[in-house]
DNA sequence: AACACGGGGAC
DNA sequence: GTCCCAGTGTT
């Protein structure tokens, strides 16, 4: 017998709304957030640009992280034409730390089609929304509803939580079954006035009240109309099959001078980070010998170094895996650069306007500072 | 359906 | 340590 069928989807939610829940449950989670809402730079005004930004920026990012990233970012190219016009190097520059750097290159190409091939003027709709890189069915349908005030569906991290836990949803919400029901519900509940309020209540309720752990249901404004609360199911409810595993490797880093100079190397395509700056940096296979890596560095640049005895440490974690980067000085003895190589010398001036890997402006900044030399 | 993509917050 | 965060795009 399919029981995963799109009836018994339906069901699930059409349950909920014939218990007359949408109407208790919308009123009080609009009440609930006229006096609770956090005042956010991109709620200023409903600005498809701001909107836009902040939603790009939010991506499997908190809210806290990016309030910083915002007003900098807001503050250099304040409007979709001095995004357009900008270097990618400096809009980079500008992500740095944020992580998915992606996102920063497809929102300049965005800018770019937008302002190229629409005459500076913001898709009306989901769909437009959606052809643009770097957004897709979440983003277009939050600048949609949030900035247009159109009843576009959202579904994301909070959402999933609190719409899983409304509805009681046993099934696993990364499945394709559980986002067809919780896409299902999103659009069922946001179809009504204010679809801009709306979605952004839902998504603050989630955030603040509806949390992953400890979800404070006493203080919820929504508990009446929860099916996860009444049968106590809440801290069970999202059910998620997710598991990471780590894994813990050991790289080396050089930092090689010439003169004034300290060698560069950009990220390749296929390789992480890629199109951003970092030192030199090597596999530390059974903790060599620092001549190896001397040796791996002259194989790769053609340049021969002398690394000197002082070496630092410093630990990462980057998706799953957890590097452990021994940091070492060098002076370049010998060899040239060899040509058409990723590698490039780099005056200290120079270094803050390049746009690095977060360890990078890491081993960057203790170089530095250990020359005298501050910035940023 | 599973994976790559970054870095940091919260406990 | 562990899980998650206003996800997207590719395989």
């Amino acid at each position: 017998m399919p029981n995963r069928t799109a009836d018994s989807d339906q069901r699930i939610v059409q349950d909920w709304l014939g218990d007359g829940y949408k109407a208790i449950f919308r009123r009080r989670l609009l009440r609930w957030y006229r006096s609770n809402r956090r005042d956010l730079p991109w709620r200023t005004t409903p600005d498809p640009y701001r909107v836009w930004i902040s939603e790009i920026m939010l991506q499997q990012t908190q809210v806290t992280t990016v309030i910083d990233y915002f007003h900098r970012f807001m503050s250099r190219f304040p409007n979709v034409r001095t995004l357009a016009n900008a270097d990618l190097d400096d809009v980079l520059r500008l992500w740095e730390g944020l992580g998915y750097y992606r996102r920063a290159r497809q929102l300049h190409a965005a800018a770019k089609v937008i302002v190229n091939e629409f005459g500076g003027a913001f898709p009306q709709e989901v769909s437009g929304w959606q052809n643009l890189p770097g957004v897709g069915r979440y983003t277009a349908g939050a600048i949609t509803s949030i900035a247009l005030n159109r009843p576009a569906p959202i579904l994301e991290g909070n959402t999933i939580r609190l719409f899983a836990r409304l509805l009681g949803l046993e099934a696993d919400v990364r499945s394709t079954r559980g986002q067809r029901i919780l896409w299902s519900f999103s659009e069922e509940l946001v179809d009504g006035p204010e679809p801009s309020k709306f979605n952004q209540a839902v998504m603050e309720l989630g955030s603040l009240v509806c949390r992953d752990r400890q979800p404070q249901c006493t203080a919820c404004p929504a508990w009446p109309a929860c099916r996860a609360f009444s049968s106590g199911n809440q801290t069970r409810i999202p059910v998620s099959s997710y598991k990471v595993v780590y894994e813990k490797v050991c790289e080396a880093a050089i930092i090689a001078t010439r003169g004034g100079k300290v060698l560069m190397r950009q990220c390749q395509p296929g390789e992480r980070w890629t199109g951003l700056w970092d030192f030199p940096r090597f596999p530390w296979l059974d903790h060599e010998p620092e001549r190896q890596l001397a040796s791996s560095l002259e194989q790769l640049s053609g340049l021969r170094v002398a690394l000197t005895p002082d070496s630092f440490s410093l630990r990462h974690a980057v998706t799953r895996f957890r590097i452990e980067l021994r940091c070492f000085r060098g002076e370049v003895v010998g060899g040239r650069l060899a040509t058409r190589t990723a590698f490039r010398w780099v005056s200290l001036a120079e270094l803050p306007k390049l746009p690095l890997s977060a360890t990078g402006r890491r081993i960057a900044n203790h170089f530095l500072r250990a020359h005298g030399l501050e910035f940023d």
